[in-house]
DNA sequence: TGAAATATTTAGTCAAGGCTAAAAATCAGC
DNA sequence: GCTGATTTTTAGCCTTGACTAAATATTTCA
């Protein structure tokens, strides 16, 4: 049963994996769950020793098996909650994420499946970013989006282009993309449009233009199915 | 900003001056938090300080204005989680207690306001205990109920009787009730509809019998206005 | 009223999770 | 392959809120 703050930092290194650190460093670990070095060293202690992660010495941890379902789960609870909060309460979709981040705690399986019902079973939350199902797994989304109107955080794959000129063509080329390359779209800039995508063969990170995002055809990468399991270990 | 064990132990004083502990004792508040004398002791002195609660050694404990406030606001948001729950997530109205001890903890006016006016102002929860609004303070509720009808948790007043029957009456004399006596429904018990009620002059609870309770009417004691004050110190 | 029972507080520990300062390991640049 | 810079860990301390055991008030009742 964790606690709070244990899972503020396994979401905190989930998000981390993410965004492409396969090994995260105790620094950026800590900026991101803004506490010292000191004090994260010691919680990825503790975190080892329930083996929620693997921690080498001097060389970052990454999740286990197990502590992956464990901050899935929490990103779960923490988009359903912003759901809800936008789409019932009445929120606007920038002021819901500090209260989310308190909702997402409160660890019921039976809540937040029904809150999942309730809400009809959204594949994507506010601010775009993929919902886990309870499986621990993203859903599929609807097939072929454009890149510019993809989720952000699952796995895509590019299926197609809507402008076949060679310029384009050409263009894709330079910056490493063919049909079948897999990329995660990280951010969008509301500013211009253009859309950051991390490259899952090399995990680097690149932004595209609004012209390049807009066509090309992109797909989940892995839709698995969606098992219900039956409780791996329901806290209540 | 109160911790969460806190906010337990000021909602436990409440309940326990609700049900006509003018002074709570150590031992009692401890057995309804669920921990030893000592560590009850411990908080106490704490709470104290922060001017929450006033504290007399030996003597037992009340709860401040500002105390007060603050427990009237969890117990707000707990019964407004709890008709959340089962009116729109299903929830049977005996299930739902420990997931809103829970949700009663996060303490953002913002979201109990939206959420309140989201269950349409409720009066009463899934349990007929009376919500307490904005204000700190329970809300109106319809007047002229039969006290077999009436909520939990607010003081009522005796404004009449179904049967005017002497033997009746005299009845009502040896129990000590009469127009205008002031009473709060503590408990209903669901195997007879018997009624718990603790006078306001004498502090004593009474069983009354379910015929007794189907031949009183009763109105809110104390309906006051409900006046929307501007946020003496929003968390957030 | 005074002794026994009961209630309350104090004293001393513990674990979680935070901090700062210092030590140790790793990395980078020459 | 050193050496200085950076990163990470360790050591030591603090607060909250729990615990047990012991000391101290209060209450009860003979």
């Amino acid at each position: 049963m964790p606690t709070v703050s244990v899972e503020n930092y396994l979401k905190a290194i989930l998000y981390l994996h993410e965004e492409g650190s396969v090994q995260v460093s105790t620094t950026e670990l800590a900026a991101r769950v803004k506490a010292t070095p000191a004090s994260t060293s010691a919680m990825l202690k503790r975190l080892g020793e329930r083996q929620w992660v693997e921690h080498k010495r001097y060389r970052g941890v990454r999740l286990t098996e197990e502590g992956k379902r464990i901050a899935m789960d929490i990103l779960r609870r923490h988009r359903l909650w912003e759901c809800f909060l936008v789409d019932h309460l009445g929120f606007d979709w920038d002021e819901v994420h500090e209260i989310a981040e308190e909702l997402e705690h409160i660890n019921s399986r039976d809540l937040t499946n029904r809150l999942d019902a309730f809400l009809g079973f959204p594949k994507l939350d506010p601010h775009g970013d993929a919902i886990p199902g309870p499986n621990g797994r993203f859903r599929s989304v609807a097939a072929r989006t454009l890149l510019s109107e993809a989720p952000k955080g699952l796995e895509l794959v590019v299926v197609g282009v809507v402008d076949g000129r060679d310029a384009f063509l050409r263009h894709l080329g330079v910056l490493g993309i063919a049909l079948g390359t897999r990329m995660t779209l990280q951010a969008r800039h509301a500013f211009d449009g253009s859309a950051d995508v991390r490259f899952s063969s090399t995990g680097d990170v690149q932004t595209l233009s609004p012209s390049v995002a807009a066509r090309l055809w992109v797909d989940q990468s892995n839709p698995e199915p969606i098992i219900v399991f039956p409780d791996p270990d329901d806290p209540r």
